[in-house]
DNA sequence: AATGAATGAGAGTTCATTCAT
DNA sequence: TATGAATGAACTCTCATTCAT
């Protein structure tokens, strides 16, 4: 979780100018990984960006990977902060899905070279990459769970429904946002269809006999 | 198709021996490139595990990325003939649904390393990663068409519902299978859940009041 | 003077198809070499332009420099025909040296590209360049010693002025022909200048005191 | 004028050190260079002559050809510091031919390997060597034009008489110094041949008709 | 903290030449 | 003769990282 002490000293400034520093570093990170994609980016390049010398690098990263997996941790916090904000207010489940899916449209739009970083991490820092993915999953399935209890939706293991939901949103981003220049001319088109298919598919089942025990959750079908 | 006179001169085989050699080459740099990604590979050791000399990766391919490519292009065929198999016989959409999700896992689960090499083509090849997914999601959207057609299932936009189950498929996939190290514990519970969610979400509407003419089949984008 | 036996067998054809096949290379070398240069010329490239297989080149030559060098031979004995034709019944030395610089800026302007042959040569095989211009300065001593002998022109060592007179051709060539992009709209001009330039330093000397016995003829001055 | 930002960064050294190792590099790239000429010449073997690391030699020059443009441009300076030395004090225009003609042989036999980067210049970097030949010739014109404009020298144009007399040195110095191992054995006497042809090339004509108007010296071409 | 010079392993790629057919 | 596959040494260049100041 905390990624202290790899190899040469200190990595957390201790004064302003410091931080001041290291935050124009991680900018301009962002700015040539997004650009460039991992591999291509150097960080000869970041640090001209930054406006640094190319040791300083150092004395804030461990090494390249490092500031790339803070890069994506970033990334997270952001994603979620964002959709958690669209989603918030709205009147039930379904809604906040729709919300939810628009505004990741949006994110990726907005944010389309940064949002490569992420599905790169895949093959920079596979536990970086996985823990985008649970973190924003574990969101999404106490959202899904909440909804449960209040039988809203259908009683699924919301794990599961989770990335059901999240490769759905991710393909169609990829698809509809990112193959198309960034443009968001489909996602209202695209965000019907959709929706279409998750209220159905997250729909109440016709109650056929009321059970008094309801199930654990995870279990349900058959 | 053919990127002929730009450098070393043919790169398509003319004798037998050529053609076992390249295929030769070919088969060592799926186990390296699916053992190592793309960048970590070298070619160095792509000839070391053919048997052959560095020269000859050159006689048969321009260069890195397009042996790369070709592998992603041979994977696509793969995929999509295995999947196009598990299918035939099943007697409606739903059956060939979950026979095409489950046949998707095994072979996830089968060729976990090889499975990255798709992955990672969006960073290496951005054509040759979309061709991948347009492809597979044509021959969906076929099915899907047809099904819809025979009114089995809920008229909607056919490539929009493939890359939504595509993504399902994909997470799921990522999520119960490759980070599982490639068991298929879950497999089953996992493919129910799923299968829950899309039967319900393909389900006919309830034919609230009967429309004389059926709407058009949405038209497909680009 | 002949280049027989260096290594692998016999390189001179006996058949005609044979003689035909070692010319079609030799053209497509002076055509590779001519607009590559040396080093970048690949003979991969001869091969390709000339219609043969990469195996063909070394049945008929030894290697790369040996077709090379009989190529700046070939160039020799062009230049030096072409030149020899263009003098030929000029009625004194002056119109000989007109006709000849004339002549050599159109063989320039002409054969650029191939021009540059004869020049690289002196980084590829000394002698082969060496012998180009000592055959050249043969030719042209010659010419000069007989009009010394008419009594035309002044008395000098005609190695030593054959020199002066190539140098003064190739350099203006280079800068009003070749750096020209080879049109000839200065060679007029240029050739005038030069001419004016020649024709006094040829000049014989104001005849102060006839000597009865006239100096051997390399020694000169003083 | 300055290439910069296009690869790997700053070339010019900003320390003192760097500025020494810049040197030594420069100085190792001159041996080596004239040593093998340009295509034989290896990076590596600069460097180890040099007692630096490989990649240093990129932390200074951009790639091989940007070293061996600065050498040529280096040795135009040389060479014409040289010749403006020697000519310097001379009292008339044909002492000061005859002391650059000279002082041109002995630069050449002392730095034999060296004048060949010049000449191998025409094939590695066109536009370096036009410089090389353009400054040379733009400060031999202005001393022609000098000596035209106090009647010591006959009336021509200056940049045609310089590239006439630059390729008569050039020719003289490669047939009787390169060839001749270096040695300036034959230098006087070929020296004395050329400077007759010179002076009486030069020498003002008998003035026949004196003219009034001095007709305008012909105008440099573009 | 900050700098920028120094490093050197390692990469992809080329190509003249040889060899088996 | 003619072919084209096979070779592998050699090359230039990159770049993450360390070090001295």
């Amino acid at each position: 979780m905390n990624q202290s002490s790899t190899s040469t000293a200190r990595r957390t400034p201790v004064t302003e100018r410091g931080r001041q520093a290291r935050l124009k570093l991680l900018r301009a990170a962002e700015e040539v990984f997004g650009e460039k994609g991992y591999e291509e980016a150097s960080i000869a390049e970041i640090c001209r960006t930054a406006g640094a010398a190319l040791g300083s690098f150092y004395v804030y990263f461990a090494d390249k990977k490092a500031a790339f997996v803070e890069l994506v941790d970033l990334l997270g916090h952001r994603v979620r902060r964002e959709l958690a904000t669209a989603i918030a207010d709205r009147p039930d489940r379904m809604a906040q899905e729709r919300a939810g899916l628009v505004a990741f449209f949006r994110f990726v739009a907005k944010h389309k070279k940064l949002y490569r970083i992420v599905r790169q991490a895949e093959f920079v820092d596979a536990a970086a990459f996985r823990r985008y993915y649970a973190r924003l999953a574990a969101g999404y399935a106490k959202g899904l769970g909440a909804a449960m209890d209040r039988d809203e939706v259908r009683r699924l293991d919301p794990e599961i429904v989770s990335y059901c939901l999240m490769g759905m949103g991710d393909f169609l981003g990829m698809r509809w946002v990112l193959w198309q220049d960034g443009s968001l001319a489909d996602a209202e088109r695209v965000a019907d269809t959709a929706m279409t298919l998750i209220a159905s598919g997250l729909a109440l089942p016709p109650k056929s006999a009321p059970r008094k025990q309801r199930p654990a959750r995870p279990r349900e079908p058959s």
